[in-house]
DNA sequence: GTTTATGCAAACTCTTTGCATGTAG
DNA sequence: CTACATGCAAAGAGTTTGCATAAAC
C-alpha cells in the first residue's frame, strides 16, 4: 500500500531538483492530483484544490499542469470528447479502456502489444517516442 | 486503381439515401475530401472548397463534416495537436503513425494488434464499439 | 411548396497570456 | 533581494448556433 503523502514528497523534491518553485497552490494541487483516482480535467482539478486553499485560480492550475507535465511528473490525456485530462505520471506505461456509457477510465497494461507496436513501427523505419492506445467499450452482457 | 469520382458517387449516392440534401457546397466538399491524400483540418478542407465554390462557409463545412461522420463516410481525427482532422471513412480499419518532427500521418493496419485489443477488451468484461492507436514517431537513423 | 441547408455574426468552450502584485528560495 | 509565480481579466483557437434567406427535392 503506497502512502499518497510519499507520492507528493517525491513530487516536490523532485519540482525543487528541477529548479521549479513549490508554492502553497503548487502543493495543493499535487495533494490533489495524487489523491485522484480518477482522471479529472483542470476545472475539476481546481475545484478540488480549492477546497484545500481558495486562492488557486484556474489560470494556476493550467499554468502548473504545465510545469508538472514538462517536469515528468504529470501525464495529459484527450479523450474523445471534452477538454484535457490529468494523471500522475505512472512510472509503468499503461493504456486506457473508456466506458462509453459511464464515461470511465479503465487503465491497463499489455506486454505484447507493446511489443507489436514498436514491431510495425520498426518495419516502416519508425522508432517510437509515444504513443496512445484507447479502446472505446461497452460492458458484455 | 480506384477513380475518386467513383468514390464520390457511391457517396453522394449514401447520402441521399439517407435523405441528405446533397447542396453544391457538399459536392465541392466531398470532392476535396476525396482527392485528399492527406489529413486535412476543417480550415485547410474550407480553402480547398473554395477553390471549386467560393459561397463555401466555413460554418457549412463544420456542418457538413457533422453530417458526413454520422453518415458514417468520414471519419474525424484528433490528433495530440492542433484540432479536429479529416479522412473519407475507409472500409478497412487503420491506424496512424505521426511523424513528430515533419507532422506527416502514415497509415498502417495490423490485424495482431487488432485482436489483441479485443482480447484484452473481452478479458475486462469489454466489447470494444471503437478505439484510436496512434504512435508518434521518429524516423530511425 | 416544404423542408432542409446556407452565410453571417455572435456565442461558446477550453486554454493561454499580459500585467501589476505577491512570495519562495 | 531577486527571480519566479500568482490572480485577474482579456485574448486566442477551434467549433457551434440563432436567425433570416436561399435552394434541394
Amino acid at each position: 500500500m503506497k502512502k499518497p503523502q510519499d507520492k507528493t514528497a517525491r513530487m516536490t523534491k523532485a519540482l525543487r531538483e528541477g529548479g521549479v518553485r513549490v508554492t502553497r497552490q503548487r502543493e495543493a494541487l499535487l495533494k490533489v492530483l495524487t489523491e485522484a483516482a480518477d482522471h479529472p480535467d483542470a476545472a475539476e482539478l481546481h475545484r478540488r484544490a480549492q477546497v484545500l486553499d481558495d486562492t488557486v485560480s484556474l489560470a494556476t492550475v493550467y499554468r502548473t499542469l504545465t510545469v508538472l507535465e514538462r517536469e515528468g511528473v504529470v501525464h495529459r490525456h484527450s479523450f474523445e470528447s471534452g477538454g484535457a485530462r490529468f494523471e500522475v505520471a505512472d512510472p509503468v506505461h499503461h493504456d486506457h479502456i473508456v466506458d462509453i456509457d459511464t464515461g470511465h477510465i479503465i487503465e491497463f497494461r499489455n506486454d505484447k502489444i507493446e511489443e507489436l507496436q514498436r514491431l510495425i513501427a520498426a518495419e516502416m523505419g519508425y522508432e517510437i517516442v509515444h504513443h496512445r492506445l484507447e479502446l472505446y467499450c461497452r460492458k458484455l452482457a
